[in-house]
DNA sequence: CTTGACCCTCCAGCTACTGGAGACATTAGA
DNA sequence: TCTAATGTCTCCAGTAGCTGGAGGGTCAAG
C-alpha cells in the first residue's frame, strides 16, 4: 500500500502519516525501489489506533505509551487503566474550568444590552473580574 | 515603572509583557536612557485587560479586537457582544465534545478490571471505536 | 510521449509563549 | 567606592502537533 492508500484507510492526512513515522510514533515503513513508502495492514491498524487515541485527547507521548501496551501481549490491563484514568481526570478538570468560564461569560453577555450605546458590561467585566480561571 | 513592576501589577510574566508589545498587542512602551522599558498606569490597565481576556480563552487576535473596542469610546456594546457570544458558542461546543469524550472513556475505564490480566476493554475500545469526536 | 496524479525531502509557519545565552545597567551592602 | 546580586536588554531556539509549499522524481493512462 502506498501512503495515500494507507492514509485513507486510517483516516489520516498523508502528511500526518509521514509525520508519525518521522517522529518514531509508528515504525518506519519499508520502501519501494523508487523510495516510496510501503505499508501493510498492521501499519494501518496501528495508525487507526493512534488516530482514535488522539481523538480521545491522548497526547502523542501517551499514544506512544498506549501503543506499547497495545502491542505488548503480556501487559496487564491495570497499566492501560492507569493512563486512561489520568486522562479521564484531565477531562473532568477541563470540564470544570469550561463550566466556570461559561457561567461567567454568559453572565456578562446576558447583562449586555447589545445595542448601539457604548457602555458594555462585558468590557467592564473583563476589566474588573476578580478571580482568574484559565482555560 | 520598569517591566517587572508592571508585570507584577498586571499579573503576567515579564517575558509575556515584552512579547505583547513585540507583537503589537499593546503599544510599545517608552524607553529610559539606558533602554529600559518604561510603563504607565494605562499600560497596566491594558495588560490586565488582556490577561483577563486570555483567561477567558479569547485568542490573541480576539484580544486585539476587544482591546480596540475597549479603547474606542464610540463603539456600540453590540460589537463587543458579538465577539463574546461567538466565544460562548465555542465554549459550549467544546463542552459538548468533552462530555461525549468523557462518557466514552469513562465507559471503557469502568469496563476494565484493571488487574494483572492482559485483556483490556480500553485498548479494544481504542481499536474499534466507531465515531470520531476530536477534542 | 505527454499529462496529471502521486510521491519524495526539506524548510517554514502556525499559537502563545518560555527558556537561555551573553551583555549592559542599577542598586544594596560592606 | 567597590563589588556582587539582581534587573534588563536583544536575539535565538524550542515547545505540540501538525500543515503548507517549493522543487524535484515516479508512475500509469491515453
Amino acid at each position: 500500500m502506498n501512503i495515500s492508500a494507507v492514509a485513507d484507510a486510517a483516516g489520516l492526512p498523508v502528511k500526518t502519516v509521514r509525520y508519525y513515522s518521522d517522529i518514531g510514533l509508528v515504525p518506519a515503513p519499508t520502501r519501494s525501489d523508487s523510495g516510496y513508502r510501503s505499508y501493510d495492514d498492521a501499519a494501518v491498524r496501528k495508525l487507526v489506533f493512534v488516530r482514535r487515541a488522539r481523538e480521545f485527547g491522548f497526547s502523542v507521548g501517551e499514544c506512544r505509551e498506549l501503543l506499547g501496551l497495545y502491542e505488548d501481549r503480556h501487559r496487564s490491563s491495570a497499566d492501560v487503566k492507569r493512563i486512561a484514568t489520568r486522562r479521564l481526570e484531565e477531562i473532568a478538570e477541563k470540564q470544570r474550568e469550561l463550566q466556570s468560564l461559561h457561567d461567567e461569560l454568559a453572565h456578562l453577555v446576558e447583562a449586555c444590552r447589545g445595542d448601539h450605546r457604548p457602555d458594555c458590561p462585558i468590557i467592564d467585566g473583563l476589566e474588573a473580574r476578580r478571580t482568574a480561571a484559565p482555560e
